[in-house]
RNA sequence: CGGGGUGUAGCGUAGCCCGGUAUCGCGCUUGGUUUGGGACCAAGAGGUCGUAGGUUCGAAUCCUGCCACCCCGACCA
């Protein structure tokens, strides 16, 4: 294996694939499109869970799980949601294997075990849950009802990319039921923030916050909330999705309640996920040519303690004095990890934690025990000073909360100098088609045809009218018909 | 799913055109010396050459099917 990784700079998509695979983060398994999450790669994922979940159940949501499957009546039963999702489902037939009797040892599908009706591995869980909501339903004293559950979902992609589109993911899907149409709606926008917050104070990814346009709303709603996260090669990833359904899954699935005033209504829904599709913004948001940057507040290990030492003798002294620090550390909810292996040399290390992303790095030989000083390296900016040995703690909490502050400002910087306003046609395809692309601002006439026509010219799409574009007049970049808002188009994963 | 490429030890590869039982590096094992940015020396182990067929006295090499991966399209809430 060659030490360093593809530069990012060169082929951005070989060094994404080899950064996943070497830092132990995830690879292909024997399932086509379908990848093993490997145990470095799932703490960090646990991690995200972990935030996530307890800023849904602030918000006052409770998990509950449903089942794999959907019989196939229930799946269709919202047309649009079902066509939406018809070409990319798993199906399962049968329930059962037998020998097969012209080769030996081998299985084959018992054709005398066919199922009555299909069952489809659910793509998303509106259809199966919203089926067990009308039992749960009856009046406007169930309302709200605030779900949340974490499953795995199987989308059949054609092509698929290591956490960025796999055959089956890791995700969470919210589902609401509300007595109202502004508090679905008001829900919707809550969840949105929700992601929001979580990308930009845990993951230190800014986004913009905004709706897609009708060619690009969730299958089956009225309204869908989106935040977009810009990655390093300037192209958009869409990091969340949140759905206003309104009363589409009830009337589909028959969800009615009794209102206060004594008549039946339908209940107003929505919907909203994140998955582990996020593991791959982080990773393409930060990292660099030397391998994975994490933010401290994701990061399995926070600091790592790398003794540097000649003989065991030495080893047992740095032991004594990395002892208090651990303890003093951990005390203050950091994860520590001393790595007194003596397989590996202190340069070997260094290099395998800068890969793994750890985001503070302490070194501490016997040069640092005579002089009672601690080397402290931070991975963001890679830069290393030596402090002296009883401010480690409170350095290393200040810098991990710099840390934090820095990877994301510089993440927003990025942005900011890839963010074009533009006004001609001209400019638009200059900007689209340059090597280091980017967002760009620009107006559209509204109409799914213009949205069409620049994707068929450029390959760049909507990927969102911001939350905070203000009305402004002006000429649609391609048609040149009045607009009064500003869209983001750009290129996406 | 279409076009192109790749598949050889855990990883990365040479050999393939021109058929004769597989090269090198990393890693692994053992012993020793090392350790402030991916250590060094010595000795070893490890292979149905992606897979299934075919041609041939003989196939990693030639032919066919299949599978997987990569790149470019198409597809993608």
């Amino acid at each position: 294996m060659s030490k360093s990784l593809p530069k990012r700079s060169e082929n951005y998509s070989e060094w994404y694939n080899e950064l996943v695979k070497r830092a132990d983060l995830a690879e292909n398994s024997a399932v086509r499109g379908c990848m093993v999450i490997k145990p470095y790669g799932y703490s960090i994922w646990e991690k995200m869970q972990r935030a996530l979940d307890d800023m849904f159940k602030e918000t006052g949501h409770t998990n509950a799980y449903f089942p794999l499957f959907v019989p196939k009546s229930l799946f269709e039963a919202e047309e649009k949601n079902a066509e939406g999702f018809a070409k990319e489902c798993a199906v399962v037939t049968h329930y059962r294997l037998k020998n097969d009797p012209e080769k030996a040892g081998k299985l084959m599908v018992d054709p005398e075990a066919k199922l009555e009706e299909e069952l489809v591995v659910r793509p998303t869980s509106e259809a199966i849950i919203w089926s067990t909501y009308k039992n749960w339903i009856q009046s406007y004293r169930d309302l709200p009802l605030l779900i949340n559950q974490w499953a795995n979902v199987v989308r059949w992609e054609m092509r698929t990319r290591l956490f960025l589109r796999t055959a089956e993911f890791l995700w969470q899907e919210g589902h609401t039921a509300h007595a109202s149409k502004e508090e679905a709606i008001a829900e919707t926008e809550q969840m949105l923030e929700v992601y929001a917050t979580f990308a930009e104070q845990f993951m230190a990814v800014p986004v913009v916050r905004g709706k897609k346009t009708a060619n690009e709303r969730f299958a089956g709603a009225e309204e869908t909330y989106c935040i977009e996260a810009m990655m390093q090669d300037g192209r958009a990833l869409q990091a969340g999705t949140s759905h206003f359904l309104g009363q589409n899954f009830a009337k589909a699935f028959d969800v009615k309640f009794m209102t206060k005033e004594n008549k039946q209504d339908f209940v107003w829904g929505t919907s909203w996920g994140v998955s582990t599709r996020l593991m791959g913004a982080l990773i393409m948001a930060h990292s660099d040519d030397e391998g994975l940057v994490l933010p401290p507040k994701l990061a399995p290990i926070q600091v790592v303690i790398v003794p540097i030492f000649k003989g065991e003798e030495q080893l047992a002294q740095i032991s004594e004095a990395v002892k208090p620090i651990v303890t003093a550390l951990k005390k203050q909810g950091i994860s520590v990890k001393f790595d007194n292996s003596d397989k590996q040399s202190p340069g070997f290390k260094f290099a395998e934690y800068e890969l793994k992303g750890v985001p503070v790095r302490l070194a501490i030989g016997a040069r640092d025990l005579a002089n009672g000083t601690v080397e402290i390296a931070r991975r963001d900016t890679k830069v290393k000073a030596t402090y002296p040995i009883d401010t480690v703690v409170e350095t290393v909490s200040g810098l991990l909360e710099e840390i934090q502050a820095n990877i994301y400002q510089r993440a927003l910087d990025f942005r900011a100098t890839h963010l074009f306003k533009v006004d001609t046609w001209e400019e638009f395809t200059k900007i689209i088609e340059s090597e280091g692309l980017g967002f760009i601002s620009a107006h559209w006439d509204g109409t799914s045809e213009t949205e069409d026509k620049i994707k068929e010219l450029t390959k760049a799409t909507i990927r969102c009218i911001p939350l905070d574009s203000v009305e402004e007049e002006g000429k649609c970049v391609l048609t040149g018909k009045p607009s009064t808002r500003r869209v983001i188009f750009a290129k996406a994963y």
